[in-house]
DNA sequence: CATGAATGAGCCTTCATTCAT
DNA sequence: AATGAATGAAGGCTCATTCAT
């Protein structure tokens, strides 16, 4: 599936023009993107399903011709969110010729989309908390992102259980610093953003080029 | 305030005795465990503030006599949890001498605490993503850890910024990889527990004997 | 239990006085009072649990304190209705001394009850149709019927399977043919009542006197 | 109109081969005979009218095209069922020299229809309860039932009122007791159902034969 | 201090029906 | 003639919270 655009848009709250009778896919990449927004804006468990519908420029009703609840949409709002970020990851990678241009995109990369995710990232952890099936989601994703990493790194000879442990610890420890980097955590623990953007760096690169270690 | 005892009831379900008009104190300590136990076992939404109160063995009423709503209890419950993970650690510490004892031991304390708290960290989680109240109290928590942290130490000098952030990144790191011990991510993802371990124990005592690293 | 009040209400439509902290019963036989003059009037998909909660005076919160769901209490409006019919057949029959003459009165109280509680007689069979709970409850009040009249002849010497299909058939031309008189189909028809009361009456004398017939 | 093909379908839940522009009638009766189906199978109230447009092949609206409303298809799969059963009873009869063996197909034929149909025939007593129109609709059928009936017996001397009083009697009397017998009433209440058949089959052959009474 | 019956607001979901194609 | 995406209104049910006792 195409990552529908994956933009908040900023509080749209008065109906926005009726795209009435358009494809499905198209409604349902409305309804993903608008409910990125609004959970995103306002929290999984601050909106309902009438609001994303109406959200994207729908009624009630039409919403549950394309989902079957409202964590139907959030686990598709996820993916969709997963599949924007590796794919910014991907093309960053492409052009970015030694191990340490690579660690310092995916650390920046990764940064701007918790930022501009913050809260859709935060319901996502909510739920996966709480619910059985997004933890299943979320599991799936993160499996495949270890074997993507296992695949980046320099040498890539039989895969040790250490190695995999690390890149795991690695990944844990990127993904919630940069959350707290993203949330404000970091500020108000007065921890100066260069350094720990530094930190993260180092760890990344450490991660890729294991050799140099 | 004396922390209630902070241990996970087995599915009261069935009132437990009415421990009818008790001094207040007491009705409050009843009604935090209680909840801490409830919110372990269903969640903070999964559950409401009727059956907090019905755990403990009040009626409803009683409940917001103690508590102005639902996330004070949750507020309470955490503060609870964490004096006595603190407690714990500071009662291990004090019993081990040497550095890489004491990283072993706060290994373990902490990983034993997520395992059985579990579910009570997982709602905590979901609110500090969500709950601009519930984040400003956590933030000061972690604050006070840090400052904890700090004061460990082998050797105290003037703590460098970049020490501090040393210290926040291993406890995101920490917390983060035993809340994926605790939920069965690791195992989920294939990773040998005792190498996850052995690389957090290695963590802990870099950060306590930063000299040597 | 005690069948409440079963009187039509007429058309309460604004709240009534608010019965506020009422012993939980009370509540309930409001509720079912009130449900089994609604769905007389306005038939079981005619209302909702919304309605007849306000009917009773309470908020539709309260109707779920009390009834699982809608069907709930229409078995209990059922169940009061049974039981209301049935206590004053056994008084009416108190009084009659001769078979003829309680044949007659059987008759009478029947199509009083089956005129009183038509629309509540029409959304029970239509449930009964419907809805295999409901059908199990009918089916045992209807047991309890036959038991009852086998109980009411005069020479109860072994109950043979034949006098059991003619109470069974006498009750089902009974019971659909006061339906038919209540609901004005054979006035529709064209047919006389005091030919109609007549056979019916004959009906039930031949049951009740199997000697004579 | 000639009755559509009134046979129940087998769950068809995967849409049928679409008949796309057909004649106007065929899609009618189409449309009619799957609801007939659906109706039978799932209940009036247990069905939706784009279920059953896409039960017969076609889509939502086009069912509209068709119908004014939903109550207006189960009145047209009603009149299908009469008519379809009285075509039945009246080949029979023709078949049947003596009056016992009329009465006999009679019951006979009554009984398999009932059973073929019960779920329908369900639906259609739930709304003659409950729906004015329905109930008018039903009555015009009755009123040409009891006409019928008197056409069939042997003497129509001057149809007097208690002639027809009985006649009525007994077809709701045969009606309710098949009803019971098609849906397991009589069964549950452990009436043998041979004795059944032989009480209504007198009751028939009276009614036909009023001489010999 | 404790009660527990009662609540109003609101969420999730369905359905009979329409309309632009 | 047929389509099928779209809909507004409403029904069933829950929950944090209150108040008269």
């Amino acid at each position: 599936m195409e990552a529908p655009a994956l933009r908040p848009v900023p509080k749209p709250k008065r109906r926005p023009v009726r795209p009435k009778r358009g494809l499905p896919e198209d409604t349902r990449e409305r309804l993903i993107a608008a409910a990125a927004a609004v959970f995103n804006r306002d929290g999984y468990h601050g909106t309902d399903s009438n609001r994303l519908a109406r959200a994207a420029g729908y009624a009630p009703a039409t919403f549950y011709k394309h989902f079957a609840d409202k964590r139907a949409i959030l686990l598709a709002a996820y993916e969709s969110w997963v599949t924007a970020e590796w794919r910014a990851i991907g093309e960053a990678l492409g052009a970015a010729p030694t191990p340490a241009e690579r660690a310092e995109r995916i650390v920046a990369l990764v940064l701007e989309h918790h930022r501009r995710w913050k809260g859709l990232r935060a319901s996502l952890r909510a739920l996966v908390a709480t619910d059985p099936v997004v933890r299943r989601f979320h599991r799936a994703q993160r499996t495949r992102q270890l074997d993507l990493l296992a695949g980046m790194r320099r040498q890539p000879r039989a895969p040790s259980a250490a190695a995999r442990v690390d890149d795991a610890l690695m990944l844990f420890a990127l993904e919630r610093t940069l959350d707290a980097v993203a949330e404000g955590e970091t500020d108000a623990l007065g921890l100066d953003l260069d350094v720990v953007l530094e930190r993260l760096r180092g760890m990344v690169l450490a991660s890729l080029n294991p050799a140099h270690a």
